[in-house]
DNA sequence: TTAAATTTTTAGATTTGTCTAAATTTAATT
DNA sequence: AATTAAATTTAGACAAATCTAAAAATTTAA
């Protein structure tokens, strides 16, 4: 089955949003797509003809495993696309984005699959997120230790153990959360103590202590 | 000025009939571009009032100054992808065409001067055809078609027109590519086929036709 | 130099993807 | 439970790009 720019555009969001939710909403998609409801349920009236979406009339939708593989063979392909524009290019990783988006859309099963193979089959892209295969295998995200990470590495929050009521008020104050993105500039080694850089904030020092709590994974 | 995938596909294939005839007239494009006459005449008077295009009722029509520019940013984007292609993934010089005619429409300017410099700054792609540069020159040098070549005269293949994708792969059968050393043994007059050995392989007759899309150079 | 043939353009329809505004359904609140 | 609010869908319109069929202009040729 062939899907245009359009349908893949919309494939692809709902993807992401129901990785989060399970369920998608018409509004929520619209605001993700920065568009409007009414040609949100126009265009799942059309993915549901095309039987790649669960969906029925006020009730919210989802993929059904085709629509998943489709959407998983769209960021494959912008990730891939990231991977070369950083890797090759040397674009910087907050760039590459919108270029993605355009690349995204080119059909050849075979550019992809060479791409991958000049690339040297990475398997996380520059943002850290996770390049599925060409059967729609997503690489499993292991959690890391903050105090074990590599530097320059930008990684997820994706838990925080030992919760003591200071130690989160001290995360908070550095904006460190669940689902903060951050990377470790420089590691101090006579006491292990880490600087951080967190994503669109003010780089901060944290102790040894604190980042043994806190995990991390590659990816979304 | 921005242009949709659509126009910037009429205005290459414009750049390219009128290259060869001065004027264009609506029915061959529409026969370059496996389009209809009525779709042609729609597109001529949208492009005219973009103010790229000379063009008057029944009269035929031509690209102006910033028309050609803007064929040129195409031409350019395409080559340098088929460079690509074929340069770092491998591809066979006669596959990457389709490919190449999807990543063109990729609007990057950045993308596009970051891939040039990746590529080593290129002047011919694999079909041997000139990559234009950022500010629309394109570089020359002296060609012969080989249906006009003298016999038994060693030279270079530097271009072939890709027309169809059975006449490149014909070629490729007779290991007749960018670059090849051959000479043409004998002419046959009466339909202006010649009997064509490649330097190190075998002899080969080709059609007055195919002969008319290889050009060669001495030297080299 | 008319008539026929060819080329080109117009008129009107279709598809895709989008929108606004109004109607409908579902959810929340009094 | 009734009303209000919010979310969603429908109805109808629009722009882009295409098409067919018919009309108009140009060219060719009898």
């Amino acid at each position: 089955m062939n899907f245009t720019t359009s349908e893949e555009n919309y494939i692809k969001s709902i993807y992401h949003l129901q990785q989060e939710t399970g369920m998608v909403n018409t509004n929520s998609l619209a605001t993700e797509m920065n568009t409007r409801a009414a040609s949100v349920t126009d265009m799942l009236k059309k993915l549901k003809t095309k039987k790649i979406l669960q969906y029925e009339r006020y009730k919210g939708f989802k993929l059904n495993e085709t629509g998943k593989k489709v959407a998983l063979g769209v960021v494959r392909r912008h990730r891939l696309w990231e991977y070369f524009l950083v890797a090759k290019l040397g674009f910087e990783w907050d760039k590459v984005h919108p270029i993605a988006e355009e690349l995204e859309h080119v059909s050849s099963d075979e550019l992809i699959k060479r791409l991958e193979r000049f690339l040297g089959n990475p398997s996380f892209d520059p943002h850290g997120d996770p390049i599925p295969d060409s059967n729609g295998k997503v690489p499993v995200i292991k959690q890391l230790n903050l105090a074990a990470l590599p530097v320059n590495q930008i990684v997820t929050v994706s838990s925080v153990s030992n919760q003591s009521q200071q130690m989160l008020e001290m995360l908070k104050h550095y904006h460190i959360g669940i689902g903060t993105k951050l990377s470790v500039v420089k590691r101090f080694e006579f006491d292990g103590s880490l600087e951080i850089k967190v994503v669109k904030k003010a780089a901060c020092i944290i102790s040894d202590q604190v980042a043994k709590n806190v995990f991390v994974h590659y990816g979304k």
